[in-house]
RNA sequence: GCCUCGAUAGCUCAGUCGGUAGAGCAGGAGACUGAAAAUCUCCGUGUCGGUGGUUCAAUUCCGCCUCGAGGCA
């Protein structure tokens, strides 16, 4: 049963995911397994998507990417906002592309929640955001305390409210903002949530914790040998940005600002919370509710590449 | 050499008017549907520097010792 019209539909695209925290070494591997499949990849990341943060965020330089195509990398500006949504539609968008190519896309990153959007094909159609209203009730908060919002949160959308922790500001506000944009329940709009559409095997790229962190500490002195405090520097028009948020960044600016003494302090701080970031990670991915994930050893690449050739090759 | 102040959780420190102790950070676990590298929740036994004494009871009071910081010589 062979697809000759270059049209596969999406219902058949076989997608294969290497997720992970950061500094594994996902985005290596995933060339790897590019060049083995005849694959293009696509990076499930949310600060990779901002041009200009190519060290901190740990981009494959060129040369790094062997000629294999990337997507959803450096697609938005890092003076405006990229959502989860924007993710899963430039995703699917790739996705055809290569499919129609009769190429496998490879999706790899850490951003747990692009990933499971994606996957589980998460509702985003409904309630857009608006930028207005939520500045409205972070007044609100920062007027009569965040409880308030909460209370107010409780009453219009009980089941919502049940759901997220009365200091959750953010969520207590997205709550909100959805009822307020659709009348409808944050939980509601939540359940909609369709089956993916995809055939998909997620390969989930681990080490024990105290490699990992020697990693990470190693990456940090690499990036900062590197350049990232020119590159943070040139970026400081956009510190209120969300892609400001991003880690190295955010504390190169706090330290410019002298709330960091010294730039060793500096590199232990953005090591520590690379760390707490990475940990995070590993839970978000414990916790994904997928039908097809399986865990691997990081080094053992060989196994990634037999069980995902292994997929691809089963036409049942 | 003398004087003063410290010595309590991996780190920084609080505290116990004498009844064996608690915060922040680190670390661990968890949540997560349009900010996600974000946001939030939960988890704290450690010869309270050593040693002698007073006391029913000392990490807490007293003496000595060790180490550290500062001051005077």
């Amino acid at each position: 049963m062979k697809e000759t019209d270059g049209k596969k539909s999406t219902a058949q695209t076989k997608l294969i995911v290497i997720a992970g925290p950061t500094a594994v070494g996902k985005s290596g591997v995933a060339v790897n397994l590019a060049q083995r499949l005849n694959g293009e990849i696509i990076g499930a990341d949310s600060m990779q998507v901002y041009r200009g943060m190519n060290i901190g965020t740990g981009k494959l330089s060129a040369a790094e990417m062997k000629g294999i195509p990337h997507h959803c990398i450096d697609i938005a500006h890092p003076g405006e906002d990229f959502t989860v949504k924007d993710f899963a539609d430039a995703a699917k968008a790739a996705v055809d592309r290569i499919a129609a190519k009769g190429k496998t896309p490879i999706m790899t990153g850490g951003t747990g929640l692009y990933i499971n959007a994606f996957l589980n094909g998460y509702s985003l159609s409904g309630a857009g955001k608006s930028e207005a209203y939520r500045e409205t009730l972070r007044a609100a908060a920062r007027e009569d305390g965040g409880e308030a919002l909460y209370r107010r949160l409780a009453e219009s959308d009980p089941q919502a409210a049940a759901k997220i922790d009365k200091n959750d500001l953010k969520r207590v506000i997205r709550a909100l903002e959805i009822r307020h944009l659709t009348g409808e329940s944050k939980s509601a709009s939540a359940q909609k949530a369709p089956q993916s559409p995809y055939a998909y095997r997620v390969y989930i790229l681990s080490r024990d914790r105290e490699a990992l962190y020697a990693r990470i500490n190693a990456r940090v002195d690499k990036m900062m040998a590197d350049g990232l405090l020119q590159e943070a520097k040139s970026l400081l028009a956009y510190r209120n940005c969300n892609s400001m948020q991003a880690l190295g960044y955010k504390q190169i600016f706090a330290y410019l600002d002298g709330e960091i003494a010294t730039e060793e302090a500096l590199v232990a701080l953005i090591k520590q919370k690379t760390r707490n970031y990475a940990k995070r990670q590993l839970t978000f991915f414990r916790g994904m509710p997928l039908a097809h994930k399986e865990w691997l050893d990081a080094d053992d690449e060989r196994a990634l590449l037999q069980k995902a050739q292994a997929f691809i090759d089963d036409t049942a």
